[in-house]
RNA sequence: GCCCGAGUGGUGGAAUUGGUAGACACGCAAGACUUAAAAUCUUGUGACCAUCUGGUCGUGCGGGUUCAAGUCCCGCCUCGGGUACCA
């Protein structure tokens, strides 16, 4: 018998597909489209592992589903290429990061001689149905030209909040000469107002500095995450607990002129537009509060001093206006150092110092202290005119709103403490609420102590302190958000470079068809006088002529190239646009997107943003990238330890190694006396040092080991493999172990999947033992993709067998036998269930459920000993988007000349399932005593005349009548005693 | 703190709208084939009680709605994720 050789089958298929471009994607109108899209990988050294393709298996089944059911389905990969471990790596060993690049994705030999195997030949091994054609990489320059003249876009355009979307700046331009910009309503810092003839007579220069204020894209003064670590600033979403996301180093507030996107323009649209998406809750809801809206007024409060200034609030309850005791403003508000008096001078200085040295980490750990000073200075409340003294305080942050609260410490439990820190008043302005704890913070609470709000609710009290606030010009009602303008410049190398030069401190976009290369350099660190690694390059490596003093220096982000790559692939290689307007019209958006959770607030995010502009200047026709998003959950890792006995404890040289049950079970080893547990030292030379040492090792073994990890490949089952653990590096050759019963255990803990943790699992090992078709099988049957779990290889060998299982279904007396007659009903009832079923669980994403289906399949079909080809045919065709290689093969067998992909899905005929009896599980009081088969066609009557008088049913009864019988016609029976 | 999500056998998980809880696998046990191993096949496998027929309990905990609850409602507990002086 020819043996099923997952292997054979595998090489065989992957070159069919390859040679005849089987899963080429062209746009085709009389064909619906369907665009299948995972998140693009950034290609690093270390490979892929199990995890990645999990995600990559879930789009390729469903790709190749919809394949069957005919639709024109676009499902392309590429690499999100540009990043910091190629430029990390660079700076360490000046190799040109796109060298690196290159290798990590087609495979090579990286500076320390190491092989690496590239993504693009582990991807090919499991069967993917891409479109190689398509390919992109985000750091080649025929990409990231595009990259550039979306910036330029961006950077002409401003946001009209009348019209609600982006619009050409040559328009602006225009309402600036006719009427100045009196009746522009912008997305816009600048406050300034000037006429027709002011704008006529400003020079060039300040033209573009006003514009610039008005750009989509600009450049600005602003506080900004830097990391000195990494010589870069970084995006909010960038900075996870006060550290940079990427190497955990820390992160400071830093003033500094950088590129900004202006995507507070747009939070409105981000958030409601989520309401069209079907997108799961979670992730509607992380990004909902990363916009962070809330609705409430900005106040204005006169100071009292000579000069009399005026300072700005945001507060989302105008009704506790009467409730204001006390203002605080940030520590770094530009009106401290107005303010402040005299005598308080040095208090603030000190208190400004102090709170500028504080790291953010640090910030948000003392969150308990409250901590402040006082400027001497006072405000005018607005409706009571009474003096209320200004604070600063680091609770108070200065990128949040307008860097100072209007302090009510009966409605806000951190003014409450700030109150009481330093003995401030606490006015009570709600009915028969107790303060003495703790400020009332709900909403359910009638309004006192505040004249014309006195007996209001609270939402009633919101309204008319707005009007009135309005009315009497103190402030005005204002919509805020918690997301700020994302930072678009990074002091990098390995980025896309801008297409903007300098005249001065005027930044200008080169011209459209100038596309700008990244230039060579001779180190990639930053100069000397800290500016970014580009100010190396000499003018002329540039390799364009540019009209200014100097080339822009940063570089783009890394979200840059993956804001709009699912465009491209629709047109990848066209060299006239970014993509043509009516291909994309043919694909519109990607109808299922899988990719992990963490971009939630990044990537997915931008994208949108990005989507949303291009949208508005009419060069695409949808306004949201990812119509269904799917996140999968990560795999962890298994990671396996040994403990090694620390060098200092004796002067042994080799090294020794404990198992875990030695030095963790403590109670165990000290129920052994400690002549047993020299013994187990016999096999050392521990056994050789002096009493002393190992009684100290007897009584506290722990605080002498260190814990480290051990590669997984060296263990099987719990049992490390201790020769080839000597054999797998130099310094662990002359190892000694302390067994424990013969055998060295090492059990498992669940951590993050990492090279450092020496627990990654390859698929490529996975695919080399037991075919690509079984990994695929296999990481679905792992259970729902959502859902984060532990890699572990103990069920393959079931998924293994399912599909030796097929295989034997063609095969009789080791020949291929496949029969033409006509199938049975049981076997057409078998086939046409599965049929029905692994198409309900695949409308509704669920990907594991469609395995066991099939396994009950050829289970069923095994049993009846059939080899009809009619039923093999649509078995195959069911199971291939699973297991493409074996069902290629075997379709293949079935006499089929083309490849299974231009196959029709079955369509399951209800006929063959229909049943002419149902077996009615029948209940006393809800609980299911026995099963009854009746026809299918009893009606409500004759099935409870039927149970009634059955003998099992009397027994139940045990002579009690029953009080009601409930029948479920085709489901249930339940009997009411 | 706030916002999401999840808790089911020894393990991974199934149960789509309230209707036979534990599908399908793994593991384990017994058996067949084999000199043996691998492979394959058969049987059993939630817990407890019972010689069997069978019974009692059982989906994190406590209550409720219902003829019927893993599923719906209320109150908790635990774990995971997001976010965090956001005014």
């Amino acid at each position: 018998m020819e043996e099923y050789s997952p292997q054979k089958i595998d090489k065989k298929w992957q070159k069919y597909w390859e040679e005849n471009k089987t899963f080429s994607s062209r746009v085709n109108t009389n064909k619906p489209k369907f665009y299948v899209l995972d998140m693009f990988p950034y290609p690093s050294g270390a490979g892929l592992h199990v995890g990645h393709p999990l995600g990559y298996i879930a789009s390729d089944i469903y790709a190749r589903y919809k394949r069957l059911l005919g639709f024109n389905v676009l499902h392309p990969m590429g690499y999100d290429s540009f990043g910091l471990p190629a430029e990390q790596y660079a700076i360490q060993t000046g190799q040109h990061p796109a060298v690196t690049t290159k290798t990590n994705i087609e495979g090579g030999v990286d500076n320390e001689g190491n092989k690496i195997i590239g993504y693009r030949k582990q991807l090919d091994k499991i069967g993917f149905s891409f479109d190689w054609d398509r390919e992109i990489r985000t750091s080649d320059p025929n990409y990231y030209q595009w990259t550039q003249w979306i910036f330029k876009e961006i950077f002409n355009c401003w946001y009209n909040n009348k019209t609600q979307r982006a619009e050409k700046i040559e328009k602006l331009v225009k309402c600036f000469e006719k009427e100045g910009n009196t009746n522009i309503n912008a997305a816009t810092n600048y406050d300034k107002v000037f006429s027709s003839s002011d704008w006529k007579d400003f020079k060039e220069e300040e033209k573009q500095e006003v514009l610039l204020e008005y750009r989509l894209v600009y450049l600005s003064n602003t506080w900004v995450n830097w990391c000195p670590e990494l010589g870069t600033v970084l995006a909010n979403d960038e900075v996870k607990n006060g550290v940079s996301e990427r190497g955990g180093h820390p992160v400071e507030q830093k003033k500094m002129r950088q590129w900004c996107m202006r995507i507070t323009a747009y939070a409105d649209r981000l958030i409601k537009d989520l309401d069209n998406l079907d997108w799961t809750d979670a992730i509607k809801d992380t990004q909902k509060n990363w916009i962070g809206k809330s609705q409430g007024a900005s106040i204005f409060f006169k100071t009292n001093g000579e000069k009399r200034h005026t300072i700005e609030v945001f507060t989302t309850r105008p009704d506790t206006i009467f409730g204001v005791s006390f203002i605080v403003l940030a520590p770094e508000h530009e009106l401290v150092k107005k303010i402040t008096t005299k005598d308080q001078e040095k208090v603030i200085k000190k208190y400004q110092n102090s709170s500028k040295l504080k790291t953010e980490r640090e910030r948000i750990s003392n969150v308990k202290i409250t901590t402040g000073a006082f400027t001497g200075a006072y405000a005018i409340h607005p409706f009571t005119n009474k003096k209320i003294p200004i604070w600063i305080g680091d609770y108070v942050l200065a990128n949040y709103g307008t860097g100072a609260v209007m302090s009510v410490p009966c409605g806000d439990q951190r003014d409450w403490e700030f109150a009481k820190q330093f003995s401030l008043d606490i006015p009570n302005v709600f009915k028969d609420k107790d303060l003495s704890k703790g400020a009332f913070t709900e909403k359910d609470a009638t309004i006192i102590n505040s004249k014309f709000l006195d007996g209001l609710s609270v939402k009633e009290a919101i309204k008319l302190a707005i009007l009135n606030i309005e009315k009497k010009g103190y402030g005005k009602g204002k919509t805020q958000y918690k997301i700020r303008d994302a930072v678009f410049s990074r002091q990098r190398y390995w980025g896309e470079p801008f297409p903007v030069y300098y005249k001065g401190k005027t930044p200008y976009i080169l011209k459209e068809e100038n596309t700008v290369k990244l230039p060579e350099i001779d180190k990639y660190l930053p100069t000397a006088d800290g500016s970014p690694p580009l100010a190396r390059a000499q003018k002329d490596s540039w390799g364009i002529d540019y009209p200014g003093d100097r080339m822009e220096y940063n570089t783009m982000p890394g979200w840059a190239g993956s804001s709009w790559y699912f465009l491209r692939f629709m047109d990848p290689n066209n060299e006239k646009e970014f993509v043509n307007k009516e291909i994309a019209n043919y694909w519109q958006n990607v109808d299922l997107y899988i990719g992990g959770a963490e971009h939630a607030t990044g990537h997915l995010l931008y994208s949108r943003f990005w989507t949303k502009i291009l949208y508005d200047l009419n060069y695409i026709p949808f306004n949201e990238p990812f119509q269904k998003l799917i996140n999968q959950g990560m795999i962890q890792g298994n990671s396996r330890f040994i403990y090694k006995l620390k060098s200092e404890v004796t002067n042994h040289t080799n090294p020794i190694y404990f198992s875990k049950s030695i030095v963790e079970d403590l109670e165990k080893r000290k129920a052994d006396p400690i002549e047993k547990f020299k013994e187990k030292l016999k096999k050392t030379s521990l056994y050789y040092v002096n009493q002393k040492t190992i009684n100290l090792l007897y009584e506290s073994l722990q605080s002498y080991v260190s814990k480290i990890h051990v590669d997984i490949n060296l263990v099987s089952g719990y049992e490390l493999d201790t020769q080839a653990f000597k054999k797998s590096r130099k310094e662990f050759n002359k190892s000694e172990f302390v067994f424990e019963d013969e055998k060295f255990l090492c059990p498992g803990e669940i951590e993050k999947m990492s090279k450092s943790k020496y627990n990654v699992q390859t698929p490529d090992a996975l695919v080399e033992k037991f075919g690509a078709d079984t990994l695929r099988c296999y990481e679905m049957f792992l259970g729902p993709l959502e859902q984060h779990k532990p890699w572990d290889i103990q069920g393959i060998t079931g998924v293994e067998g399912f599909l030796k299982k097929l295989w034997r279904l063609f095969y009789k007396d080791n020949k291929l036998n496949i029969s033409n007659d006509e199938p049975t009903k049981q076997e057409l009832k078998s086939i046409h269930k599965a049929i029905k079923k692994t198409q309900e669980d695949l409308e509704r994403y669920s990907f594991n459920t469609p395995v066991s289906i099939f396994m009950i399949c050829v289970n069923e079909l095994s049993t009846l000993k059939c080899n009809k080809k009619a039923i093999l045919s649509d078995l195959c065709l069911i199971i291939s988007p699973y297991a493409p290689h074996i069902c290629e093969e075997l379709w293949q067998k079935l006499g089929n000349k083309e490849s299974i992909s231009f196959a029709k899905f079955p369509k399951h005929n209800p006929k063959y399932l229909v049943e002419n009896s149902h077996k009615y599980p029948v209940s006393f009081n809800g609980k299911m005593r026995f099963i009854l088969e009746l026809s299918v066609n009893s009606s409500k009557e004759e099935i409870e005349k039927q149970v009634i008088k059955n003998e099992k049913t009397l027994k139940y009864l045990e002579g009690k009548t029953p009080k009601k019988v409930i029948v479920v016609p085709g489901k249930i029976v339940n009997i009411v005693v």
